[in-house]
DNA sequence: GTAAACCGTGCAGGTGTCCTGCATGGTATG
DNA sequence: CATACCATGCAGGACACCTGCACGGTTTAC
């Protein structure tokens, strides 16, 4: 079950670092697109390496889409949630739910600001 | 974020070999308890030791809800899902709706019998 | 032609979590 | 004292994941 059940991947890849908060910085942009740059700036430490292999995963799960203008200099290369993308949200919310729900203290995260709490 | 958003962690949680399977077999299990040698007997090739800390880490959790009956010959020990036990399932449900609607062959599992599918 | 702006990728290395397997222990009856 | 049940401890290894740094490719402007 654990390899090859879509359900536990998809659960096991939102575990991964950054993974989540790209998601929710797109889902903040909903709308208008996001750059490369932007998203870089916009989430405090990440390296372009872990920022590019992140966005690849999400393009390969259909949850983000990728859209590279290569007219423009320079190359501007632009990042949406796609419809499924937008939909996990709510899978991440109900969770967010389960946890204020359940928890004893009914404070998801300890951490001022938390974008994931926000949602 | 990822150390203490309670959010992160327990979909953290869950990627945990044998987590959702305990979970899903305790539900399945549901109105009558489970003991813990039914348990490993259901969970095909879990070790005595692995159930052992899931089990006291889903009633840390506050998912399991252990009762220990020492008046009985031997020890009966028996587990249960809580009422946040029973409503994670609701959870884990809707991140299988998602996968069931995104996923392109629609087939979430290729494993015959995936417990999660069948959920 | 060379610098600048943007978008990445490759490699080396370290860390830490998680799992396995096996042995052990504690308790109470018959 | 053996048996049935419920676990726990330790050693060892595998693997995923993250970090840091350097490099590369493209097109325009000067």
């Amino acid at each position: 079950m654990q390899d090859t059940c879509t359900v536990y991947q998809t659960v096991k890849y939102l575990t991964k670092k950054w993974t989540l908060l790209i998601i929710l910085e797109l889902y903040k942009g909903q709308g208008y697109t996001r750059r490369f740059s932007e998203l870089r700036n916009a989430l405090d430490g990440i390296t372009p390496k872990v920022l590019s292999e992140r966005l690849r995963e999400l393009e390969d799960e259909g949850i983000v889409c990728r859209n590279v203008d290569a007219t423009a200099f320079p190359v501007r290369t632009e990042y949406t949630l796609t419809e499924s993308g937008l939909e996990i949200v709510s899978v991440i919310r109900g969770i967010k739910h389960w946890a204020l729900k359940w928890k004893i203290d009914n404070i998801p995260c300890g951490e001022q600001d938390c974008k994931v709490c926000v949602l």
